[in-house]
RNA sequence: GGAGGAGUGCCAGAGUGGUUGAAUGGAGCGGUCUUGAAAACCGCCGUACUCGUAAGGGUACCGGGGGUUCGAAUCCCUCCUCCUCCGCCA
């Protein structure tokens, strides 16, 4: 969430970033409640801190008094501190009322958008920061989707997924589940490589966590739960490889820390459903690699740029036509303030598929889990949190069999065969 | 799942109702000494919110939440976690 201070210090450039995100000018007004809210939190809070301090001050007394065996004198001060007391109580009724207030207030505003973002409200807003340039790949005039090729070789099947789970559970087999495998294991070694380090963290977290990252309150329909035990199903790795650090205060010499892991992401995706989001277009639950830096807020931009880069590397390293977009205020995530989409190039679909989002949080998400780091003045700084897919397998899997396939069989780009073993699936 | 024990600052570890935000030791930081280093010695060394231009105050926090009390790290309830033993098990 945002920081009070910030808003409070900075009102216009928040009310900006809103309406760039296509708030209407009656929407940013919730600025202002926050305002007299906090107002109302801090004139609460000091009249009851006031009041304990009499409290504590009086009580002292009492044990004072206690101990010289002045009773009589003790016993008049307990009635006094009685009353205190019980103001004290309605106070502190009061001060947590406001505080929900206020949180709930905080929670319900998404992150401010960083200046270079565009203004808009729709995907058709976004900006193309990087186009594809060269040719795409021509297929036969009987080139299939991917839905069809996966019959046809024999790599996963989605009726067997409903069968077992439900709608959006494909099940890989055989060459599917070895180039899920190989996919996996090439995106984790090229992370590496760039040196991030490998963690493989529990699939299911806590309430503490899911509001770490920002998927509570504002995304808690996206997430499955396990009501009984009072655990989420991760929606993506982000969720629980950022939260290690929560509540840590860092050396500022520990920045960057750069984490990897893959993991299995599941999305209720209610709602979403349509004739365009058939086969790993959209799935329940998919493959991912995920990669996550913590970072000085005076670099965090240029992080986010080595982060672009590596995905662009790895869908070059693919073969696949992709394309970058720079995404406007309305299309971003809640807690992004500047986020580039991946986008690749679904030759027998004939459109894009986002694989990957890549973003800086700034300190929206720190503030919530109080991850910072003591910096060279030895004061204590709100650390800035980024991340990215690197990759998501589902859609690239998609595009890789749709733009590879030929009259002999779908092909498979080079940097793969060490990992699958197999340089066509016939 | 059953029985017992324990959760205190960066770490170790005192503290069982009264001036304790918390002894002591270690680590860390600064200094004295030294050609340099080590040792020794001296000093500093929690976080959040809040009042204040500042200096400096106030409040809260000893696993989480709630309660008893004038007063709680210390007593009670509850939840969580860890350890030991038993059972079960990939």
């Amino acid at each position: 969430m945002l920081q009070l201070k910030v808003i409070r210090d900075d009102k216009n450039r928040i009310v900006n970033g809103l309406r760039k995100r296509g708030w209407s000018v009656q929407q940013t007004k919730v600025i202002n409640s926050i305002l007299e809210t906090d107002d109302r939190r801090r004139s609460t809070q000091k009249e009851l801190d006031d009041l304990l301090a009499e409290n504590k001050i009086l009580s002292k007394q009492i044990g004072q008094l206690m101990g010289q065996g002045k009773t009589g004198e003790a016993e008049a001060l307990k009635t006094r501190v009685a009353g205190i007391k019980e103001q004290a109580k309605q106070l502190e009724d009061q001060f947590a009322e406001v505080k929900k207030q206020l949180d709930d207030l905080l929670y319900s505003v998404p992150n401010c958008p960083h200046k270079s973002v565009p203004k808009g409200k729709t995907p058709d807003d976004n900006k193309i920061a990087k186009a594809w340039d060269k040719p795409f790949p021509s297929l036969p005039p009987d080139a299939l989707p991917h839905w069809e090729l996966a019959k046809k070789y024999n790599l996963f099947d989605f009726e067997l997924g409903v069968k077992l789970t439900g709608a959006g559970f494909p099940v890989y087999r055989g060459k599917g589940a070895k180039l899920q495998r190989a996919l996996i294991q090439f995106f984790l070694d090229e992370a590496i490589k760039a040196g991030f380090e490998e963690v493989i963290p529990p699939l299911l977290v806590n309430e503490d966590t899911a509001r770490g990252t920002g998927q509570l309150p504002d995304k808690e329909a996206q997430m499955y739960t396990c009501e009984r035990d009072n655990l989420y199903l991760i929606p993506t790795a982000e969720v629980p490889v950022t939260n290690i650090l929560r509540d840590e205060i860092l050396p500022e010499k520990s920045l960057p820390v750069k984490m990897t892991a893959y993991t299995p992401c599941f999305r209720r995706e209610a709602g979403a459903w349509g004739a365009h989001v058939r086969g790993l277009n959209r799935v329940h639950q998919f493959d991912k690699i995920e990669i996550v830096q913590v970072e000085h807020p005076d670099r965090s931009y240029q992080t986010l740029q080595q982060m672009v880069r590596h995905v662009g590397k790895l869908l070059q390293k693919l073969e696949l036509p992709y394309r970058i977009l720079l995404l406007c205020g309305g299309d971003m995530g809640f807690a992004s303030a500047k986020t580039f989409d991946f986008e690749v190039w679904s030759a027998a679909q004939q459109r894009w598929l986002e694989v990957s989002s890549v973003s800086n949080f700034e300190t929206f998400q720190s503030n919530r889990m109080q991850l910072r780091f003591r910096d060279a003045e030895g004061k204590i700084q709100l650390a800035h949190t980024l991340n990215g897919s690197a990759l998501a397998l589902a859609r690239v899997v998609a595009a890789l069999l749709e733009n590879n396939q030929t009259p002999e069989g779908i092909r498979i780009p080079k940097a793969l065969h060490r990992y699958t073993g197999f340089k066509v699936i016939v």
